[in-house]
DNA sequence: CGATGCTA
DNA sequence: TAGCATCGG
């Protein structure tokens, strides 16, 4: 979500080291989705063990992770549920670019043009069972707590950083109108091609108090501007139009009643509407985690998935000689 | 993406 | 050794 609600929301430049002690929940389906999207061989092919095993999230996670335990960083990952209903055309349309894009990227692949075809397969990402359950099982060799959310993983993140004080961690800024207090992005500040990408923190409350707008609003608002169940948005609207729509009206029944803009999505805006202020979440889930188990990660990485032993060896042995522990923090 | 290697 | 290039699996 949020192409059109971006450049209205409220941001702080964030130094990741202010984030040693709290606990981010992270949307693992976002987070795994990008790096099998980056993590890539110069012709877009991903990175395989030699049973053809996709590792590139593994990769990905593992270096990603040991650098935030190293800050002393908590994480959960909190993985997605069943779609909702509601998404089923958004789905549909994604499904068939990522297919278009599969046969172009292998059209371009075969005509030698490196560049064109890395373009294509990263367009043709696309989330396996296996990658998932392969993804599980590093993280918890990493001590790190993996949640099943019933439905949207955003909307469960949401809800336990509510209950516990968790910030948010996604690219998306669903979590922000399911009701998260603080949402992190960015926080990978890489530097590739030279631009580098600020890590940047959003207060919910600050979003609405910038904007003069309720909770309510807000999710008014991220409709309007388009989200995972209306992906354009409504036509003619960005995000200025749109906040003027949603301190004028009061629902947005009313907006489509007295203005010119038209509602085209199969999904109605009400269902759409009650799916952000009550969505599908569980209470019960389970934070405890396993510890940090070196030997584990190995034998997962390299056992299993064929890592190199020198590669993976050398970053423990760097982590935990660096790793800021909480009491080296307070007496050291 | 993030680590590692290469170059000036 | 900083900055770019390219491995990695």
């Amino acid at each position: 979500m949020g192409v059109k609600l971006s450049p209205i929301l409220e941001r702080q430049e964030l130094n990741p080291a202010e984030l040693g002690g709290k606990t981010l929940c992270v949307d693992a389906f976002n987070t795994i989705y990008q790096m099998l999207s980056s993590i890539r061989g110069a012709d877009g092919e991903l990175l395989k063990d030699k049973k053809g095993r996709v590792t590139s999230h593994l990769a990905g996670l593992f270096w990603r992770n040991l650098k935030l335990l190293k800050q002393d960083i908590k994480i959960i990952y909190v993985f997605d549920g069943k779609a909702p209903a509601l998404k089923k055309d958004t789905q549909k349309q994604r499904r068939q670019r990522r297919e278009e894009a599969y046969e172009k990227w292998q059209k371009e692949k075969e005509a030698g043009n490196l560049e064109l075809a890395a373009k294509y397969a990263k367009i043709s990402t696309f989330l396996t069972d296996e990658m998932i359950e392969d993804a599980k099982v590093l993280l918890r060799a990493m001590g790190i707590v993996c949640i099943q959310a019933l439905s949207e993983g955003e909307a469960q993140a949401a809800f336990m950083a509510k209950k516990h004080g968790f910030y948010c961690c996604s690219q998306d800024y669903d979590a922000i109108v399911f009701g998260a207090p603080v949402l992190v992005r960015n926080l990978n500040a890489n530097s590739m091609y030279g631009i580098k990408v600020q890590p940047e923190i959003i207060y919910q409350k600050k979003v609405l108090e910038v904007l003069g707008i309720s909770s309510d609003d807000l999710i008014n608002l991220a409709i309007l501007c388009g989200t995972d169940f209306n992906p354009k948005g409504i036509n003619g609207l960005g995000a200025k139009k749109s906040l003027a729509l949603v301190k004028q009206y009061k629902s947005l029944d009313e907006i489509f009643k007295n203005t010119q803009y038209k509602w085209e999505f199969d999904a109605d805006y009400e269902s759409i509407y009650d799916f952000f202020k009550n969505p599908l979440v569980t209470e019960d889930y389970d934070l405890s985690s396993e510890s940090f188990n070196r030997e584990n990660i190995i034998d997962v990485l390299c056992g299993s998935y064929d890592f190199s032993r020198e590669r993976i060896e050398s970053s423990l042995n760097k982590f935990e000689k660096e790793k800021v522990t909480t009491l080296s923090k307070w007496f050291g």
